[in-house]
DNA sequence: TCAAAACGTTAACAAAAGATAAGAATTTAG
DNA sequence: CTAAATTCTTATCTTTTGTTAACGTTTTGA
């Protein structure tokens, strides 16, 4: 845990506009109740089995978010810089998360926790503010989670994986295949026989 | 468009209970700001194409979330009594809806409207709470959708029914196999065959 | 720097799922 | 009440995916 720089703070407050403004006064309380953790390579944010009492935002690096199912890791999901992080079910609810996260390059994440989280949902200086907070990122994530879950539904892991060509820049350069494979629902052998079958059809 | 009875009033205040909480003088303001709707057996609550400027409590029967692809239509979610419903992508963007929301029997559904939801967001005697109510609602979405999704990521088709005949009760008893079959993210023949394959196994 | 680990592709085979069609049972609607 | 539509199962065939293993390449970390 370290002390945030003027530098830090302000891309923090940049990044989180979209869903939160805070004039000076309020930034003042709000920032004490935040803290900026340095996280190692493969170091863990959040442990299946434990319960998640933190939620961060991604001020440099990137996570990766897994499960781990009959002893073998499953990729589901990351979050890079300018994105929120959180093993979100069990940091709402409270109880132990069913997956792990991990920084996947050293990575600089500005955490809330639970409590300091409940503190300000409480303190009428900042509770209106905070819960459209909350209101703005759950449905951003909503919104994210919907269209998964149509993909899914919908398409055909190919149909997924040229979706993904289209639009995700940032996983395709940024991840190895295999975490690519496993987010889409399919297993590396068959997402490289995707590829080639693409790559054929041309 | 009906008026509410008395009854229907005390259902709903009770079924949004989690979520929200008014006392009485928020009540009749808030009340001024929603209508009920009485939906046929395959009506429309929301249609591909067109923005879903509203979103709704389902006081009385169901509804049934589909896409329709290349002709054909594959179902994708369902809301049940005291759940909520909406195309939330649309309602939240204001983009075009993707998908189809219809009442699978006659339904009544007591609507908010996006004006009206912005009305109170923006009236001070109701802001907090309202910010507060979609907070919650959003989050319980969330939290659904997540574990759809890890369900998408780390288990079999097989699997995902197993599991949705211990927990989902209401589906397997109201819903058409076939229904069911896409809400798996299956065929309907793939279906039928796990069902047997889970029949001899036993 | 160098051995170990991780990564991507390919092959071979098994298992599962998709597509299509047919048929029986059930439900729906006029 | 009855014809039409819907639903579910089954069969056949094709396609895709999963599994396992091998191999060369690249990356990693001590």
């Amino acid at each position: 845990m370290d002390a945030l720089t003027s530098a830090q703070l302000e891309a923090f407050r940049k990044g989180m506009e979209p869903y939160v403004v805070f004039n000076e006064a309020e930034w003042i309380v709000f920032i004490q109740h935040i803290t900026l953790h340095n996280f190692k390579k493969k170091q863990l944010f959040a442990e299946a089995g434990k319960v998640c009492n933190h939620f961060g935002f991604v001020l440099k690096g990137s996570v990766r978010y897994y499960h781990i199912k009959d002893g073998v890791d499953i990729t589901g999901y990351f979050s890079f810089e300018n994105e929120f992080v959180s093993s979100y079910k069990s940091f709402l609810t409270g109880e132990p998360a069913t997956n792990y996260i991990e920084a996947l390059e050293p990575s600089q994440i500005i955490i809330i926790s639970k409590k300091n989280m409940e503190l300000m949902l409480n303190n009428p200086m900042l509770a209106y503010k905070m819960e459209r907070f909350g209101r703005l990122v759950a449905e951003h994530y909503l919104i994210c989670y919907e269209e998964r879950i149509s993909s899914f539904i919908t398409q055909t892991p190919e149909e997924r994986y040229l979706k993904l060509l289209q639009t995700g820049r940032e996983i395709l350069q940024r991840m190895p295949q295999h975490y690519i494979a496993n987010f889409l629902g399919i297993t590396p052998v068959s997402l490289s026989r995707i590829r080639k079958r693409i790559l054929v059809e041309k």
